[in-house]
DNA sequence: GTTTTGAGTGAACGTGTGTACACCAATGAC
DNA sequence: GTCATTGGTGTACACACGTTCACTCAAAAC
C-alpha cells in the first residue's frame, strides 16, 4: 500500500473512531487521546492528520454533510410534486438513509445545536444551503407560481425542520416497530398541514 | 440565617454556576469540580446536594422548563386564536422571555438532543407533555372541533417544534437587529402557513 | 544506492479529574 | 447547656489529559 493511502486509511480511521464515540456522548466531551486509542495509534500522531479536535469535528460535519445532502436531495424530487402519498414517499426515502448511517445523523442533530461552535457553525451553514436548494425547486413548482422568493425559502426551511426533528426523534426513540410507525406518520402529517398551507396563502 | 437556607442557597449557587458554564459548552464535558469551584466549594461538598453530575442535569432541566412552560402557556393564551397578529402576538411574548432567562434556554436547546441521556429523556418528556397541553387548548377552539385527539397534537407538536427552533436560531445569530427581526418573521409566518394549513385539513 | 521525508513511537511534563477519608465548626434538638 | 447532625474543608490517591521532544524506519525522491 502507497505511503498516501495508508495515511488515508489513519485519517479515517480517526474519524470513524469518533463518530463510535459520539454515539453516547456529545462532540465536546471527547478527548484527542480517547479518538486516537479508537483509532489505533499514539495520541501524538493524531497531529499528523488535524491541527485540533475541533478541525476534525467541522471535517467530520461535511463528511456526515454529504450523506444527508444525498438522502435530502433524493426525497426532494418527489416532495415538490406536493400531496400526501409524495410527501409520504419523501420521507421514507430519508428514513432509510437514517437507518444505514445512523451515527453520522445521530452526529448532526446532537451537534446541531452542541456546544463547539465551530461544528454547530458548520452544520447550520451547510443546513442553510440546502434549504435555498429546496426553495429552488418549489419555485419551479406551478402552482407556487408568483410566490416571495423569501418565502419560498422559509416554506422551505419549515420542511427541513420537520425532515430533521422527525430523524431526531427516530433516533432517539425506542426500538420498537410502533413507535417508529406513528413518527413517520406524524412527521408526514405534518408536511400535509404546510403543503395545504402552501395552497392557501395570500390565496384567501 | 436558617441553616436549611443557607443550604438551599449554595445549592442555587451549583445550578447558577452550571447554567453559567454550559453558555458555551455542553453539559456533558463539565467537570464536577468545575461547577463546584464556580459555586466557590471545594468538590467534596459537591456530594452533600447532588449524587452525581447527571442528577444535578436533571434539576436543572426540572429549573429551566419552568421557565418555559410559563414563556409558552403565556403565549398559547393567544395562539389559539388563530390568524396572523395572535401568532405575532405569541411569539414577541416567547422571544422576550428567551431575552430575560437566555442561559436557561440555551441549555434546554443545546441538551434536548445533547449526550447525557438522562437529561435529554428529562427535556423530551417535559416538552411532549407540553405539546399536550396545547393540543388541549386546540380542542376547544371552535373551528377545530370533530378533529381527531390525535391530529390536534401533532399541530401542536409543530407549534413547539417551530417555536423552539426560533429560540434556537435566536440564541445562535449574531446579536445583529435586523437578523433577529427576518427570524421573527420567519417563525410567524411558518406559524401562519401551519394555520392555514389546519384550515384546509379534511375540508378540501 | 543514497538521501530526504514524514507517519507513527514512547517517555516525560504539568495540570485536571472523581472520589475516599478524617476532620472541623456551627446549627438545631433536647 | 449538652450533644448529635451536617454542610463544608483539606489531604490524598490513582488516573487521564494535551502537548513537547527526540526518536525510528520504511516509502518516496533523486
Amino acid at each position: 500500500m502507497s505511503r498516501a493511502e495508508k495515511k488515508e486509511q489513519t485519517r479515517q480511521a480517526l474519524l470513524d473512531a469518533t463518530i463510535d464515540l459520539v454515539d453516547d456522548r456529545s462532540f465536546g466531551s471527547l478527548s484527542l487521546r480517547e479518538v486516537a486509542r479508537g483509532a489505533g495509534i499514539v495520541p501524538t500522531a493524531f497531529y499528523r492528520h488535524f491541527a485540533s479536535m475541533e478541525d476534525l469535528g467541522v471535517t467530520l460535519v461535511e463528511d456526515s454533510m454529504r450523506v444527508l445532502r444525498r438522502a435530502l436531495r433524493e426525497g426532494r424530487r418527489d416532495l415538490v410534486k406536493g400531496g400526501m402519498p409524495t410527501a409520504r414517499e419523501s420521507l421514507s426515502i430519508l428514513l432509510r438513509h437514517v437507518r444505514t448511517d445512523e451515527a453520522k445523523f445521530r452526529f448532526l442533530i446532537r451537534e446541531q445545536h452542541g456546544g463547539v461552535t465551530e461544528v454547530r457553525r458548520a452544520i447550520n451553514t451547510e443546513l442553510r444551503l440546502f434549504s435555498r436548494e429546496l426553495a429552488i425547486d418549489l419555485a419551479r413548482v406551478p402552482a407556487l407560481a408568483g410566490w416571495e422568493a423569501d418565502d419560498l425559502e422559509i416554506a422551505a426551511d419549515l420542511f427541513v425542520t420537520i425532515m430533521m426533528t422527525a430523524v431526531a426523534d427516530l433516533l432517539d426513540g425506542d426500538g420498537r416497530v410502533g413507535t417508529e410507525q406513528a413518527l413517520v406518520q406524524r412527521a408526514e402529517k405534518q408536511l400535509v398541514m404546510v403543503i395545504l398551507g402552501l395552497g392557501q396563502w395570500r390565496t384567501e
